[in-house]
DNA sequence: TCTTATATAGTATTTATTATTATTTAGCTT
DNA sequence: AAGCTAAATAATAATAAATACTATATAAGA
């Protein structure tokens, strides 16, 4: 059996897992963000996806998008769809993102001040900043859950 | 003299330097942004500046907040004002971000995948990520500038 | 096969960001 | 100090991304 055969396998067994119907529109937008490597948009996404099922709707591969990566199976890359936010502050701190409320909150950590990125990179690659970020649900947001 | 001031002063001589002229637009824009601690929006900064300047444009905050990332006196907070975008590689990797053509590279570096996070802050969140996220020009960039 | 809750398509909104153009102004020049 | 000019701004329009709404269709358990 192929990979992506594998990989689609263990999405249905996640899906019903979760209590989400398995769509011929959820496998193939799984199938396209599974076989590619460019990270893609949610309209990149949706031009493969009509190639194969011609209505699919963008809202469908928006909201399933959502949904694999609500259960685990992919993620949003780091910050992206957020609303450009701008900072100030130009000493060495690094960024927590709530990514309930969407909040940014600085930290220092001296080990992070001066991370080295390994050699290939700055070879390949004019190097302009590095920090470490870091996702999850800020206290705030933990206690509105606990209600 | 204040602290702001002295900020103040550094920023208009970091303009002279570049050759921009210092407008009011320009020192409220960056007092606003100098204050903050909360990594405002465009929109945020506008309603700030909107205080002092009563028929200030979004579009001269949102040209003005650029402008500054572009003189190095703020910046972007990383990823943020790019459209969302999804990842179905769940396997340890990191991510380089182009500045100029946005493409986002993976690169993978084995002491990066196990980052630990300073105590305080696991104490106090719930940790979900924790990425190292490098901001650059790519090869492909780099070549364009040159011609 | 039938039923029902879930998911979808199609459309409409909302919101963010950039582009356009006429007007204004900072700051050099004299 | 007054005038000049390129740069910056305000106001508006256009574009693009993401979500919300509602009627219809369908997956999957009974």
């Amino acid at each position: 059996m192929s990979d992506l055969e594998n990989k689609i396998k263990a999405f249905c067994g996640r899906c019903k897992e979760q209590g989400l119907k398995i769509t011929p529109q959820r496998i193939e937008v799984y199938k396209a963000l599974a076989v590619s490597s460019s990270h893609p948009s949610a309209d990149e996404v949706y031009e493969k996806v009509k190639a194969i099922l011609p209505n699919v709707s963008l809202d469908t591969v928006n909201r399933t998008l959502n949904t694999l990566s609500d259960i685990g199976v992919a993620f949003v890359v780091e910050g992206s769809g957020d609303v450009k936010r701008f900072d100030g502050n130009l000493d060495n701190h690094q960024h927590f993102k709530c990514i309930k409320c969407k909040k940014i909150f600085d930290f220092q950590h001296t080990p992070f001040d001066n991370i080295q990125v390994p050699r290939e990179l700055e070879d390949n690659f004019r190097v302009l900043r590095t920090t470490v970020y870091v996702e999850g649900v800020c206290r705030m947001c933990l206690e509105k859950e606990q209600n």
